[in-house]
RNA sequence: UCCCCGAUAGCUCAAUCGGCAGAGCGGGUGGCUGUUAACCACUAGGUUCGAGGUUCAAGUCCUCGUCGGGGAGCCA
């Protein structure tokens, strides 16, 4: 693999890979290789190759999927260090026309229309890169912390956080089924089996939402943790976060730079996070300018805004209980709020994390299902959680692509997921 | 669902007050033995998103529609 030829400087290799870019003068061709693991010049030099195999070059188009033979060779020219001396080249195929993505700039729809080629790019194998690093991290850490890993169901009968933005689809005999919205259901009735869980998975919201943070079908991670109260919750979060970031510093650098990351800013992610109570976040930001009023929820603009005054990671606690839902726990002293938090990320990247402590008493809960107007009748196997050994839990959501976009410095969420589903876009 | 913006060559865009449809990249041909989104010369390439309307004249102005983008609400 191209990424390995470092280490084999000297000896003959064979490449199996496409063309991603052609330069020539002649009598000399550079051909730029890919092979999925890396990039490499590849050096053909008329007289060192047969004559055929040198003129096939010249008329490859980009993408060419092909086999070169030859000798890695040093050369401080080179961007990583080695190039390939050509001695032997098989077309595999020429493509039948001209590939689609020129070297030059696009925009954003035929981008998305093509997708299957855009992820082809160097760029887009970078930000991938980071998200698998961020996916493994976030294994790594919760399987190393005693977490169990239980997955939830991706169809689910009426329940989940609220009756609005769910996909229904049809479900044999028994009729409507929908497309989970969350698995934290499922991950609190795990929890008092097995004390520490987490499920991963996608998640399917029908909102019509048309931001550069939405997509209807995002991948969320949701640890639960048995008598973990609010603030070990927010610890947990914490001590994960920064666990990302690190693995991603760690293992990920060449595809930050490519990013053109701003590396310092990742380098300050580390313990302890800012904590700001709702009520004193709705006061600085009408102190900043704001028209919020107090008791709604943030809006994009207000988030932004809040995350600018902060240069790490922020906790906003406590929130009103009617902009929350129903099964989060009542706050001790304030009726009016609930043990919540909501983690946003900095440089104005705003909510990855939503995250609280649980309701876990039974009339409570019911009340509060009322007051929502949810079908109660869909509750009936959660609230057995309740009536069966109730236990003080917590547990946050955390939206992966939302953190990719922030480690990344993305603009738009669609470029941290391979497959993005957004209100207008089903393909590729 | 609402608000704003856009649609012109394969791609990214320009076209002044309503007055001959342009450039770069990509393609083709030729040149070049060290190029780094290579360069140089020549060349082909257009139903200006669709349907109406105003006008001597519409890419440009008006109406409706289609598609897309940005944002709001909601959320991770």
């Amino acid at each position: 693999m191209i990424r390995d030829l470092p280490s084999w400087v000297d000896r003959e290799v064979t490449l199996k890979g496409w063309m991603y870019n052609k330069r020539s003068s002649g009598k000399i061709h550079f051909l730029q290789v890919r092979d999925g693991s890396g990039f490499i010049q590849a050096v053909m030099v008329k007289g060192e190759v047969p004559d055929e195999q040198f003129s096939a070059a010249k008329g490859l188009w980009l993408e060419a999927s092909i086999i070169l033979t030859g000798l890695v060779r040093k050369d401080d020219r080179a961007p990583s260090g080695v190039e390939l001396s050509v001695t032997g080249l098989e077309v595999v195929q020429n493509p039948v026309d001209e590939y689609p993505i020129a070297k030059k700039e696009h925009g954003i729809d035929f981008l998305l229309d093509h997708r299957h080629l855009w992820i082809r790019s160097a760029r887009q194998k970078a930000i991938l890169t980071i998200r698998e690093r961020v996916i493994w991290t976030c294994r790594e850490f919760l399987h190393n912390s005693g977490f169990l890993l239980v997955d939830s169901p991706l169809l689910t009968g009426a329940i989940g956080e609220g009756a609005d933005g769910l996909f229904e689809v049809e479900y044999f005999d028994l009729g409507k089924a929908y497309l989970a919205q969350t698995g934290q259901l499922y991950a609190e009735a795990a929890a008092a089996a097995f004390g520490k869980v987490y499920c991963f998975g996608p998640t399917f919201r029908a909102e019509k939402s048309k931001t550069r943070r939405h997509l209807t079908e995002f991948w969320m991670i949701e640890p639960e943790v048995a008598y973990a109260d609010h603030h070990d919750n927010m610890a947990l979060q914490e001590a994960l976060v920064c666990a990302v970031v690190k693995g991603v510093l760690d293992h990920c650098k060449k595809e930050l730079e490519l990013l053109e990351r701003d590396l310092s800013a990742l380098e300050r992610i580390t313990p302890p996070f800012y904590h700001i109570s709702y009520d004193d976040a709705v006061a600085l930001l009408q102190k900043l300018g704001s028209d919020i009023p107090y008791g709604d929820d943030f809006g994009g603009d207000d988030e932004t805004l809040l995350t600018k005054q902060f240069d790490k990671p922020v906790f906003v606690e406590c929130y009103p209980k009617k902009v929350k839902a129903f099964y989060m726990k009542q706050h001790p002293e304030r009726d009016d709020l609930v043990l919540c938090d909501d983690l946003l990320a900095p440089e104005g990247y705003g909510e990855i994390i939503g995250g609280s402590q649980r309701e876990d008493n039974l009339d409570l809960l019911l009340k509060r299902i009322r007051e929502e107007g949810l079908p109660e009748s869909s509750y009936g196997w959660y609230l057995d959680l309740r009536r069966y050994g109730s236990f003080p839990h917590s547990g946050f959501g955390m939206g992966i692509e939302r953190v990719v976009a922030w480690i990344c410095g993305l603009q738009h969420i669609r470029e941290a997921i391979p497959w993005p589903r957004t209100i207008y876009r089903l393909n590729p």
